[in-house]
DNA sequence: TGCCTTTCAAATGTCAGACCTTTTAATGTC
DNA sequence: GACATTAAAAGGTCTGACATTTGAAAGGCA
């Protein structure tokens, strides 16, 4: 692991790239212990402040993690589910925000990719997938729910969906398509009529996946998209009729 | 925006989480310079380094940029695709290398999001889109290739269809899942006979996208996904007989 | 006046050294 | 042998300094 001091780049991103190389290339591997501070200091003759900096790149990334004391330092860390949906969550909700992303660009995409776990979601639910979404649809159907604990069960319906599928490689691609749009359906507002519309699509749904019906559940699901493009158009000429 | 020094968390880390949050929140916009190393020290009463730390955090993330000189300072960065794109990737990578994913769990995850833009690419794929995949499934007919040589041209093509589907939210979320698979995909040693039968299958989707055949593009990814499992059954079995 | 050069100041990048806190392990005492 | 003490190692933070980059203001010259 060499770097360039001459190069324009700042000398702890060389470090970081350096290291991250290491780990991605598998010459570190999981829990194996960095040299310390002062030894990286060292090996790459920068001072000690400048190798901090390389190493916090690193564990924003959950790279690495850190530990104090006598058999402290920076170990290489295990990159776990966990980690991965919430730094999925926090870039696609950026790139969705600073983009100006149209709200049927992203709904198309929700929906297609969540139509695609539908045949397997019908094929492998289990019962506790199903008593969560019905459990989310009796949530929804209460009166006096505010607008965003509406869409906070929507997540939860949807989420209960794709993990039924039961493949966390397709929950952990799909969880940064579904939360990410939640801002974009926070800017909806849900009257009494188009929640009892959703929740009868989200009846459908679930009536689907119980009777292992992928047919029956993408058909389901692709109405709720129709649907839910429907009432954003109307919320957009409204608020464009406002304003004009 | 406050911290609490008497957290046991890092004071960068903090401060990190802080900045995060409003630019995450929108209070802070795209290309807004944020307070001068030093002013930010002074807010929040730490040490310049400290808060050094906590800004290389957010660069990791593609969150701010900085720039030296008399205007200089960090800077709100809009998220770009490709940025988003490069991350994802890295994720996915990790994700898949560091938790022991099978090869099955993660093939079935790639095709289930690949037939699900596979309607939309039927639908609004150019001219363009199909050239391109026809010239990288004469590339992979090609004698003499190597295996990493037909797994890249593999990517490409499969990127070209998701690419085709004209959604940008959509071609995001895939490219990690198809990336990803590369290193998996290089494990499997591709002879002249599996390559004939891939190519057919490519040649195909490439027939059902020209002829905007929505049903037999989803038909064709499912056999090449059944092939593919077959393909690294037999690579998996191989190496267990050699090695009991 | 107008353009060019010089200078300066602000901001980040880097360094050196010090001290604090945490944590473990070795040491020593009862 | 069990417990308390101590020492050492490592990360966390601070202070102060210097280097480098870069834009803009100041000043000089035609």
């Amino acid at each position: 692991m060499k770097i360039d001091p001459t190069k324009p780049a700042d000398l702890s991103a060389q470090i970081a790239a350096a290291i991250r190389d290491a780990i991605v290339s598998g010459a570190l591997i999981v829990d194996e212990r960095l040299p310390s501070e002062a030894e990286l200091a060292d090996q790459f003759n920068v001072s000690r402040p400048t190798v901090r900096e390389a190493l916090k790149r690193l564990a924003a990334q959950s790279l690495i993690r850190t530990q104090r004391g006598a058999t402290g330092g920076a170990f290489v860390r295990r990159l776990s589910y966990e980690d991965a949906y919430s730094q999925q969550i926090t870039t696609s909700t950026l790139l969705l925000s600073m983009n100006a992303v149209s709200f049927d660009t992203a709904c198309e995409a929700r929906y297609a990719l969540e139509r695609a776990c539908a045949p397997l979601s019908a094929q492998r639910r289990s019962a506790d997938h199903l008593a969560t979404m019905r459990a989310e649809i009796f949530r929804q159907g209460q009166p006096g729910l505010t607008d965003e604990a509406f869409c906070a069960s929507d997540v939860a319906f949807h989420r209960a969906l794709v993990d039924g599928a039961g493949n966390p490689v397709l929950s952990y691609q799909l969880a940064g398509a579904v939360e990410a749009m939640q801002p974009l359906m926070n800017m909806i507002t849900f009257s009494a009529r188009s929640r009892t519309e959703i929740v009868a699509l989200h009846d459908r749904i679930a009536g689907a996946i119980e009777a292992r019906d992928a047919t029956g559940a993408e058909a389901a699901l692709r109405d709720l998209e129709v649907y839910t493009q429907e009432l954003a158009r109307d919320v957009m000429a409204e608020r464009a009729a406002r304003h004009g």
